[in-house]
DNA sequence: ACTAAACCTTTCCATCATGGGAAGGTCAAG
DNA sequence: CTTGACCTTCCCATGATGGAAAGGTTTAGT
């Protein structure tokens, strides 16, 4: 299967596939002939796995060691957990920061009357601080 | 006021000064006879504008625009209103993807016993993606 | 007056995940 | 036999931030 379809049956594009490859996340796959990269139903499957924590959020070096445990068909779940619950607790975190700057924004979005006249308590507090 | 000095007092670091200055955010500041950047109060003050507006997680476009507005004195409201809106619209749809990360990741970490056995209900959803 | 520290300058490089684009090789279908 | 759709590698860009080098200047301490 070339990179193409590869990308195709993983949902994970050329290009990325690629990148993974490069930073170490993935094996160097077999190559043909004419050297192109050639991918069988086990990298696909490795792909998708990489797309779907990609999607949850994961980073990269995250990703690295979910992936090995998941080869890993003897690992400890404790493994797998803590580092899942420490990417929660980053994201929970992350989302509180978002949280209140969001509501810091809607109190002035809502305060600012938003017509012609110049004065604006968005601008007010950007400008003061306060 | 040297770029040290104008960093500590607007909480802008001075790489950041720099930067701002070279993507044009902020004009060019006046240089003293050793090439020094020198800056005065209202340097500052802008300073202090972008700083607060990056807390609020503004865009530098974004900021570019609010910064032009406040610069305007006698600008529509409904210019910065449109811009807070847009902005707090985005950090909303972000929020809400970032929930629906956490809530799947947190319905995961919780099926996960967690000990050394193998199996484990996070690996297996980045498996399967179901 | 000399020296060392603490500034300042520019320029280059790195991050992280993603992608555009060039230049060139290969393959399949018309 | 050409055309278009692949593939290869390599370089560059993003955005906000910062590290580090190599060099000039100012300030403080002796």
């Amino acid at each position: 299967m070339n990179i193409g379809a590869a990308a195709e049956a993983s949902g994970v594009n050329a290009k990325m596939i690629r990148h993974y490859e490069a930073i170490g996340l993935l094996p160097p796959p077999a190559r043909r002939d004419n050297s192109y990269r050639d991918y069988g139903a086990q990298e696909v499957h490795e792909l998708r796995f990489i797309g779907r924590a990609r999607k949850l959020g994961f980073a990269m070096p995250e990703i690295a060691a979910l992936l090995t445990l998941w080869r890993d068909k003897g690992r400890p779940s404790r493994e797998v957990k803590r580092i899942a619950s420490r990417h929660l607790d980053d994201l929970e975190e992350r989302i509180a920061v978002m949280r209140s700057m969001a509501s810091a924004l809607r109190r002035l979005v809502e305060a600012c009357h938003g017509d012609e006249r110049p004065d604006c308590p968005i601008l007010d507090r950007l400008e003061e601080g306060f």
